[in-house]
This record gives C-alpha cells, sequence and structure tokens, in this order.
DNA sequence: GCGCGTTACTAAAGCGTGTCAACAACTTTT
DNA sequence: AAAAGTTGTTGACACGCTTTAGTAACGCGC
C-alpha cells in the first residue's frame, strides 16, 4: 500500500479524531517518520520539507497526541501524585500551586488524591492506601506526599514502589527524603529582628512544646538571644492552643503578670492565629502596636497577617517553594539519583509589616 | 500454547511489573477472562471457582490494572480537567476540594490545570489555553472552569470540545451551563437576620457596585427589607475597596455621620475582609459587637471569620457545593445529558457566630 | 562495478488493556 | 436423535503511540 503523496483532509481524517495515521496519510509518510517530527528524535534524519509538510499537516489537521497511548508506548508517563489533605489546612494548598507551578514548567502533570482523615496518630489508613494505590494505577513515576503541619509520618508501603519525597513532614521510618520549614532559622531571624528594633524583653506565646515547629522556633529563639548575649526567660513564655483564643489568653497573662516598667515590649507568637489574640488582648489594655507592644508571628497566613491592623510582621512558611522543591527532587530521584533520606531544609522568609 | 493449569508466582512475572496476562497465566485462564473478571462483565458467565482463582492470583501476584491502557482500549478515561486560577485566590480552593471529593465518590480522577495570569478584562490567552490544550491531551471527558470570583468569563474555542462546566461564573457567550452562588438569596438571608434580631436601621458596606456580588447581594438585601414593609435608604450604602482598610474606612464614614440615636445598629459588610476592617472602626468607637452595632459578613473567608473576636456571623459562599456540583453535572453530561446554557444558583447559607 | 558510508525514510513489533465473535461441552427441547 | 439453547471460556483484533531494525537510494573513492 505505497502513498501516492498527500490527500485530503475529509479523506484523512475518520469519525473518532484525529491521530497520528491521519497525520502521515495527510503529510502523504509514514507515521513511524511523525513520530519522529513531534519528538524531536536527533538521530532521525528528516528533510525540512518533510518536516515542514508534517507540521502543516498537524496544523490542518488539528491532531493532538493521546498522552495515554504515548504513556503506554513509551512506558513513561510525566505524571507525579500528590497525596495531601487538602480540606483540612486551607492555606496547603501552598504546596499545592508551588509544585503544580514546577511540574508545568518540566512539562509534567500532577495528579491531586485526598487523604482527608490523615492525623499524626492513626492516619485512616484505608482512605490513604486507596489514593496511593489510584495514582500508582495511572503509572505516575513518583509521589509526593504533603502534610499540613510539620510532624513525623507513617508512609504506607505501597508508596515505596515509586521515588517518593515528603512534603513539610518527615518519614519517621528514616526512610524517605523529605522537605521541611527550617524552623529554628525561622525562630532566630523573628527574634533578631525584634532585637533589632530594640527589645530586650520579649514574650513569647508557644504552641504545643513537644511539636516540631514549637521545639524548632524556640530553639531558634534561644539562639538570637544568645547572639545579643542573652537568655530566653522561661517564664517568658506561655503556651496555648494555637488559636486566637489560645492566643489571647496567653497574651492576658504576660501582659497582666507585670508592672508596666517589668512587662515584656514585645511579643514572639509562634503563630498568627494566636498573634490575633494577642492584638486583642493588647487593644483591650489600652495599648499600641507596635509602639507598646511589638508582635512577630508565624506562618503567614494571608488571610490574617496582611489584614490584621496593623498589619502583622510574621515568618513566613514556605509551602510554595517546599512544593517546587518536592517537583524538583522527584525529578531528579525518577531522572535516576541515588535516593536517600536526606531532609532538606528551606528558609522560612521574614515578611515585614507594620507590627514591630 | 494450551494452558497447564497455574504455574509459580516467579514464572508468571517478567521484569517490567505484573499485567494482566500474568495474572491470567499464574491462574491458568485466558486474559481475556481476568479481563471480564475485573470488570464485572456481567453479560459473560464465568464460574464461582475460575472467578475466585483469578482474584487470587490478582492479590498473589499485586497486579495492579494500568489505568492508561485501561483507557486507550476502552476509549474512556474516567478524568475531568479543573482549570482554575489557584494562585490568586485561596479559598477558592475549596472548589477543588469540593470537586475532588465527588470525582473521588465517582471513582473518577480530577487533572487541575493552572490557568494563572487569567482576569475579567483579557485572559491571559496563552497560559489558559495551553492548559486546556494539555488537559484535552489527557482525554479528559470534560471540563471544569473555575473563576475566583463570580464574574463573567469568555471560555477558549478548544473548552466547546468536550462537555464543560463553569464554577463561579458564567459564559459571557450564553453557550455553556454554570454553576453560581445565589447572591441575592444570600443578601437576602443576611438581612433577615438581621432584621430578626430587631435591627431596623442597617448600614450596607458595599463592593465595587458593579460586580454580580455587589448586584445580587444589595437585591437580596432589598428584598428583605421589603419583605418587612421597609426601603434601602441609599445613603446607608457606602462602596469602598473590598479590603479590611476599605471596610474600615466605610464603616468610619457611617458611624461618624450620625449622632448616636440616629446611627445604624447593624451593618452588612458585603465580605469578610471589609468586616474586619469594620470591626476595628467599631472598637475605637468604644462601641461593642454585637451589644451596640450589629455585624454581619459575607464570604466566610475561614481564616477571618471564625477567628475574629468575636466571631463573625457571615453568610458563606458555596465553593465547596459548586466544586461538587460541577462534577455532577458534568458527570450528567459526558452520560449523554443535551448541553444547555442553565445557570444553577447554589444556596449561600448563613453561619451563625457571635457577631449578630 | 563494487564496497562503503550517508541520508531519508519505513515495516513491524510491541505497550497493556477492552471487547466481539466464536467455540467446545453440556443441557434442554422438539 | 437431531436441533436448539446455555454455560464457560478463548482467539484475535483494536486502541494510538514509541522504537528497533531495517531498507532503498544516492554519492564517493578506487
Amino acid at each position: 500500500m505505497a502513498n501516492n503523496g498527500p490527500i485530503t483532509k475529509a479523506a484523512a481524517v475518520r469519525d473518532r479524531g484525529v491521530t497520528m495515521n491521519d497525520v502521515a496519510n495527510y503529510a502523504g509518510v509514514s507515521r513511524t517518520t511523525v513520530s519522529f517530527v513531534l519528538n524531536n528524535r536527533s538521530t532521525a534524519n528528516i528533510s525540512e520539507e518533510t518536516r515542514k509538510r508534517i507540521i502543516e499537516a498537524v496544523q490542518e489537521l488539528g491532531y493532538r497526541p493521546n498522552a495515554g497511548a504515548r504513556a503506554l508506548a513509551s512506558q513513561r508517563s510525566d505524571w507525579y501524585g500528590l497525596v495531601t489533605e487538602i480540606v483540612t489546612a486551607p492555606f496547603a494548598v501552598n504546596v499545592i500551586k508551588g509544585a503544580q507551578d514546577q511540574a508545568w514548567l518540566d512539562r509534567r502533570f500532577l495528579l491531586i488524591a485526598p487523604s482527608d482523615q490523615a492525623d499524626a496518630v492513626g492516619p485512616n489508613q484505608g482512605m490513604e492506601d486507596a489514593a496511593i494505590e489510584k495514582l500508582l494505577e495511572q503509572r505516575v513515576e513518583g509521589l509526593l506526599y504533603a502534610a499540613t503541619f510539620h510532624r513525623g509520618v507513617h508512609v504506607p508501603q505501597s508508596a515505596h514502589e515509586v521515588p517518593t519525597v515528603l512534603i513539610n513532614c518527615f518519614d519517621a521510618d528514616g526512610k524517605l527524603p523529605s522537605i521541611v520549614p527550617n524552623e529554628r532559622a525561622g525562630g532566630r531571624v523573628a527574634v533578631e529582628r525584634l532585637l533589632l528594633a530594640g527589645h530586650r524583653r520579649i514574650g513569647v506565646i508557644n504552641l504545643d512544646p513537644n511539636i516540631p515547629a514549637a521545639v524548632g522556633r524556640l530553639d531558634g529563639a534561644r539562639d538570637a538571644l544568645a547572639g545579643a548575649g542573652l537568655e530566653l526567660d522561661p517564664e517568658l513564655v506561655v503556651s496555648g492552643f494555637a488559636t486566637a483564643d489560645g492566643g489571647y489568653e496567653a497574651a492576658c497573662e504576660i501582659l497582666d503578670r507585670y508592672p508596666e516598667g517589668q512587662r515584656p515590649t514585645a511579643l514572639f507568637c509562634l503563630n498568627d492565629r494566636m498573634a490575633m489574640g494577642a492584638y486583642d488582648a493588647i487593644k483591650e489594655r489600652g495599648l499600641t502596636i507596635p509602639g507598646d507592644i511589638a508582635v512577630i508571628g508565624f506562618d503567614n497566613q494571608e488571610l490574617i497577617a496582611a489584614y490584621l491592623r496593623p498589619k502583622l510582621t510574621t515568618v513566613a512558611l514556605p509551602f510554595e517553594k517546599m512544593g517546587a522543591l518536592g517537583v524538583q527532587t522527584l525529578a531528579a530521584l525518577t531522572a535516576g539519583q541515588p535516593i536517600t533520606a536526606d531532609q532538606q531544609l528551606v528558609d522560612c522568609p521574614l515578611l515585614e509589616r507594620s507590627s514591630v
């Protein structure tokens, strides 16, 4: 069945949709040649004229490659899977954005699967396993596993079948690479900012003291103080629930405990929600921010930090960057780089607003 | 090549990964039979014994169907595409969640593609077209197109190749079905709540008066007032930027304009960010919420509404529900329901907190 | 006029699955 | 006892693409 040169558009296209065969027929070449041209195979020599004819045929017929068929034939999918508890943490969406954008740049697709009821104690393995299973059925080349708050996690066994990178959490079993915020450096940066503004007596509104975020941020605070020849006064560290109410109560406690002269002149709130509560406690007492009391937060929950009055100076959790870095790391692993349990620390940048 | 009954696991599985052929060999049946069993083909009669042997083989070998190959062979992908400006609107993530959850229930996958720089005036067609093109290459069976705020949009031509449903926006060309919040009913519900609390003089802090959200919500407010035999006093409607600062200024204007007796006793803020600013204006004047002034918002931006003190009573934008409904609508369309330009209105529920 | 290297292209064998037509071995009806 | 189902299973083609191993045609040196 020799090809007698180009044929008409109508004759080339069947019912179902334009395939590579249709393009080949239309251009009067073999399907192989079309494939070579579309994939820029440098090993094959295609004359400029033929190449041009094929490109024209593609445009003329509106050919659109079938990604699934390509994946099947080439045994590579260009897909990564992202498993995350998207529900519970509205701001973890930034991980998705970072990963999505990076994947887009790398011409890869991100399949997102929910793992809703997962929690630190005992993940709802049913849903999580099913999510990973579904992703593996799609033949993703790698997995990203993102948590909503920095913690150790146990990753389902099936995740070990492809390269996997943890984001905002780390492998409690110490086998998988992970990407976490540099909490300690962030805590340091926050307190250094307060020191720079002249504050020497700094109150700390702490989270649950056992979680990685609290440990790291407090260590960072100590680092900063030590750099100025100071120590962290344990009395000035008050823990509370990680909510606005918790922050309000903790702030009240610190503010009411001392007479005016000895009162801290600045509060380092370990998250923005608590800072929100602290604002109220401060304002209630007729004090001004940052005039009487400076406040610095952590997390940079945009909707809080950017809209508090005055706007909250805070240290940002680099979700977007972690997402992007996750994809890059995955790209390196799927390209053959050996898998180690490295933990990559990502800086938490200080966002200057108006509360210091 | 007759099958002589079951073979060993090692013999069945080659290098690449377990395929349906491996399962068939292991179970001593043909691949067709395995396919029938796995797809529950009711037209084929499979003996209970054979079925059991196949299921066992699947588990024993850890067989995992190849979704891409299945899609290729069956010409159905079980994939939907979601195009959205995920970046700019942190809270539009709820659309994703709603859609994702519903898709998960329907055993479908959601491929999410970013269309970042799109805006109301002139979408960045380059990126948007590319996103849709990529989704079509994946052979998605339908498209969801979500906007971050309620508006009319022009959808790229390629989106018309598969069933498409618009979420939180509507087709300016009047051809595609869409799902939008019932702004008017929401506005009514908000003002009715204030009326119920006994308020008769209600100030309105308005958005840009031209956008659909403002038009609808104000109409709703009028509806509610009319129901109580009242009219909306145009003097009490103040527009401002849709930010906390804008809300602060608008609230100041309303509050300072009247002596105490004639001052509105309640403020209907057309979004939560403006309500946040209004809070400050009210508190600054030594007034209490809701004692002196009741406040009701709109949008239910969780991080604001749930953490303001007192917590903000507000009307929720049903993003999650719209996302879910989008998937359901798409399912109906891909199942063959004719495509119309229907606009589905989704109720905006009142969330009672403590500011009324 | 033959071997040899280049250039430009193609035939054909997969990739892993769905699905239809067919078939062998029974059972029931006529 | 032949015809007509019924049950359980399979062979073979199709889906749209990649990729390996070619081949035909041509120019070159000797």
